[in-house]
DNA sequence: TGTCCACGTCT
DNA sequence: AAGACGTGGAC
């Protein structure tokens, strides 16, 4: 790949970057805490169904402190109609990893107080390392984060990227593995942020917003990436009847503020480390529910279960 | 109506 | 390293 073909390609993605912005509301903060939380709900998650429980959880737990001291059941009450619950969980004990290292850090520099949320942002991590010992943190949302909180240079991979290197440099080849990928990512973005129109952050944003144009007029062409799965059968799954599960504790838990919250959280802390296993015991889940039926919590009816 | 599809993180 | 994980929109 020689050099004037990679600076054309920069040129060209800028330009479409410039014409497909997208004002998300995400994009209007440096908030690393704010930008985190964006980035975790939106991985496997469109857009339009972030845009508003963002804003929503943003008010409800506004910074690293807020979200630690929380219930884990109001955080997976929140999270709800979002899917794949383990993300809130994660979030969740995330935070609570965080005021530990502030609490740590404080007892050297005493003049900050810990439990300001300006100490907290100062010393939200941002290598790669830190980030990625995060639960729920893997690379690209490590990177995401530095590109658009801190303005860093990373190699942030994630399907509208793909799309944007798939549709450039690897027309009509399928199986195309992250290693080529990664090569050419690292190759093209911008490592120091001198001139501002060509930095990380307006990078990664037009590489995004240029990739999801992409995906809305052609046939995805992330399918040819070698990562892509087919997802496995949902109707019947585990993973279902867990959902459904924690749609009644929590529906329970609203309308009637039963269920203790302890009992509640240690159900939730089961259910999430349990998450990503297919060894959930047989019958747990019915045994749960038929538990609360007795109680008069929920009953069954010939769609299923109900709070 | 159901079946397919969106996919990063974790184990 | 193959497969689990939630939800809802598209068709």
């Amino acid at each position: 790949m020689n050099s004037e073909k990679l600076a054309a390609f920069r040129k060209r993605v800028l330009e479409q970057g410039k014409l497909l912005y997208r004002d998300l509301p995400w994009r209007n903060t440096r908030d690393p805490y704010a930008i985190w939380i964006s980035e975790v709900m939106l991985q496997q998650t469109q857009v339009s169904r972030v845009d508003g429980r963002w804003q929503h959880w943003m008010q409800r737990f506004p910074n690293v402190p807020t979200l630690a001291a929380a219930d884990s059941a109001d955080v997976l009450d929140e999270w709800q109609g979002l899917g794949y619950n383990r993300r809130a969980l994660s979030l969740h004990r995330a935070a609570q990893q965080l005021m530990d290292r502030a609490h740590s850090d404080s007892e050297r520099s005493v003049e900050h107080a810990f439990e300001s949320a300006e100490f907290l942002d100062s010393h939200f991590p941002r290598e790669i390392a830190d980030l990625v010992s995060l639960p729920g943190i893997g690379a690209a949302t490590a990177a995401g984060i530095r590109a658009f909180a801190f303005n860093l240079p990373s190699i942030y991979v994630e399907t509208n990227v793909r799309t944007v290197f798939l549709h450039e440099f690897f027309p009509e080849q399928h199986k195309v593995s992250d290693a080529q990928l990664i090569a050419l990512v690292e190759k093209t973005c911008p490592a120091d942020a001198s001139n501002p129109a060509d930095d990380p952050r307006s990078w990664y944003y037009a590489l995004l917003d240029y990739g999801a144009y992409l995906k809305k007029t052609l046939p995805n062409p992330s399918r040819r990436s070698a990562t892509h799965a087919k997802q496995s059968q949902f109707e019947g799954s585990h993973r279902q009847k867990r959902a459904a599960l924690v749609r009644i504790l929590l529906q329970v838990r609203r309308d009637k503020q039963a269920l203790d919250e302890l009992s509640l959280a240690l159900l939730l802390n089961e259910h999430e480390h349990k998450a990503g296993r297919p060894d959930v015991e047989k019958g747990e889940f019915s045994q749960i529910l038929s538990e609360l039926q007795k109680e008069g919590f929920c009953h069954k009816t010939a769609a299923g279960w109900q709070a």
